[in-house]
DNA sequence: CTGAAAGCGCTTACAG
DNA sequence: CTGAAAGCGCTTACAG
């Protein structure tokens, strides 16, 4: 079933075929009628590997990824879903690459021609994948912010705003000594920056302020996380608020509180950071920064269409934050 | 940079060239290194459509999956994951297709040549997709048991046998009450079988013993969960011993017991079914079923690989069941 | 408004 | 052991 067949049962040339199937030239009323019906009466779909042969365009996009022990895996599907659904509103299919070596991936699908562009998920400040991104000479959008930004479009969460947002926010209901929960120190080491950049701002905001704050390392796998939040909770008895900036932590956070008898507000005031969908999904109470996963999927998924589509034109690359919201949910006092 | 650049910078045809790469005739040792040298010299990776459209092969498959409501978002990743590395493993990327429309979606990737073969998650009694499936021409591999299974390759666990075993585990530590978990009754109406494949064999297994058995449906969202789980336990008071036949239900039970101040086992008795990195995830302390998600994803894969291998050669279609193993984690007594 | 033909970059019989 | 050439199924200047 090719786009010959068709053409002949419309009794017309393979290339008004093609014409009529992208739009590209003006065909009269008549001769698109017959290559429609001919089309869906074959059940025509053209073949993918010649269309990308001939335009050098497959409409698929690469999807990096990749899952650190000292990662939460449940939050990370949270961008993948809106990611492929955006996707395939704009017409792209979606390859997703989980490779050990992103950056051996990244050549491998690019040189070879399989995706348009790609999206990077839990960018490190030092990623090994920007080198051959760079080199590939295919639009790349990135979620997470790396040393160096020279030419590359990028999109994350304000982390440094939502930690100010928190402190503020506890300081303004008269708290006066926080404990911050930071990602593990791992996450630290891999040089993904939002744990550095919400720790540092939370940390300058709380001096401005003259609060006291601790901040530590959590845990992202059980029972460490459980030990940990025990341990810092024994060792800050008279905090009276708490910032959890750990998937981990958070999701181990009510039942550790529960086993300690603190009651949320009334003992301590808790905040945190994550989407609408994750707290539901772990019944999590906490007053949080939105992280707004969904948001963030789909500005990437636009913004690389948009780079496809334009060649190199769409003006400059650009850092682009996502402005923290607030939400709510009484869990402070 | 195509296979041409490469012929010349080594001295050689194009054919030759090709040959060297696929190994498919003999090239002898000094044109190989000519060849080898240029390629590597050249950074040379051949054109995924162009092979594509010679050879009718993409090395690409399709996973199908959705997104549920009533499913538990954080258990299908462990799915993924797996199915994602075995197919690089076997030198397959992976097109994830995450349509709301699936037939349609199967019809469009399976049609324009995009993948070699498909893998369908979530598979329903009545699944839409199958008819696509069979008339696509390529091959398939289910997870989760259809109503026509004929001429189809599936993987499952064997639902009917975990129960029966978690049902035998208790009445052999002399549980004679037992509150059944089912998954959510949208699960069942959606004709996803494992829901009533378990139940049923839980009911007649502990009709057989003897054994009393209150079966209710679940919920996969809060705060439904928490209020359902609160009320089956209101509601038997004298049941010893429970088993959790879903996600959502069991990933909020340590909260709800907590709060109720059972103890487990010492005033019940809790068994369930997940897998070890799902307990890992949320704290689960309870002896369960392992769901083996890694396993059952490799050997999908492996399966789908040996079919597009072998066209329609190694042997007949078949439905396969995974060997349910239980876990002691200590939670029944 | 439409067609004939070249070209995209591979693979693989066919020949030698 | 190696090469010249046809063919995979599209798209798109070029011509009319």
């Amino acid at each position: 079933m090719t786009i010959g067949d068709v053409a002949r049962a419309a009794g017309v040339s393979r290339s008004t075929v093609s014409y009529a199937l992208s739009g590209k030239r003006s065909i009269s009323d008549e001769t698109r009628q017959r290559i429609q019906e001919a089309i869906t009466r074959l059940g025509f779909t053209p073949h993918a590997g010649a269309q990308a042969l001939a335009t050098a365009q497959t409409k698929v996009i690469g999807l990096m990824l990749r899952f650190h022990d000292d990662e939460f895996a449940p939050a990370m599907l949270q961008y993948v879903l809106p990611l492929s659904d955006t996707a395939r509103e704009m017409g792209y299919d979606v390859l997703m690459v989980t490779d050990a070596d992103g950056a051996e991936a990244l050549r491998r699908i690019t040189k070879s021609g399989k995706v348009d562009g790609l999206i990077l998920l839990d960018v490190a400040h030092n990623d090994p994948r920007l080198e051959p991104l760079r080199a590939a000479g295919k639009p790349g959008v990135l979620v997470g912010l790396p040393q160096d930004t020279d030419g590359l479009d990028i999109l994350d969460l304000d982390f440094a705003a939502a930690a100010r947002m928190l402190v503020d926010h506890l300081q303004g209901l008269g708290h006066r000594e926080i404990i911050l929960v930071t990602p593990p120190l791992e996450v630290f080491k891999r040089g993904i920056s939002y744990s550095w950049r919400f720790r540092d701002a939370a940390i300058e905001r709380a001096r401005e302020l003259g609060l006291v704050l601790h901040a530590h390392y959590g845990e992202s796998r059980q029972p460490a996380v459980g030990e940990t939040l025990n341990a810092v909770l024994d060792e800050h008895t008279s905090a009276t608020a708490m910032i959890v900036h750990n998937d981990g932590s958070v999701a181990a956070l009510p039942m550790v509180l529960h086993e300690r008898g603190v009651r949320v507000p009334e003992d301590l005031s808790v905040t945190s950071l994550y989407s609408q969908e994750f707290g539901r999904t772990f019944s999590l109470p906490y007053t949080a920064v939105e992280t707004s996963p969904r948001e963030l999927g789909r500005l990437a998924v636009r913004q690389l269409v948009d780079r496809i589509r334009d060649g190199d034109g769409p003006g400059p690359h650009r850092v682009r934050f996502l402005p923290p919201t607030l939400t709510d949910r009484g869990s402070t006092t």
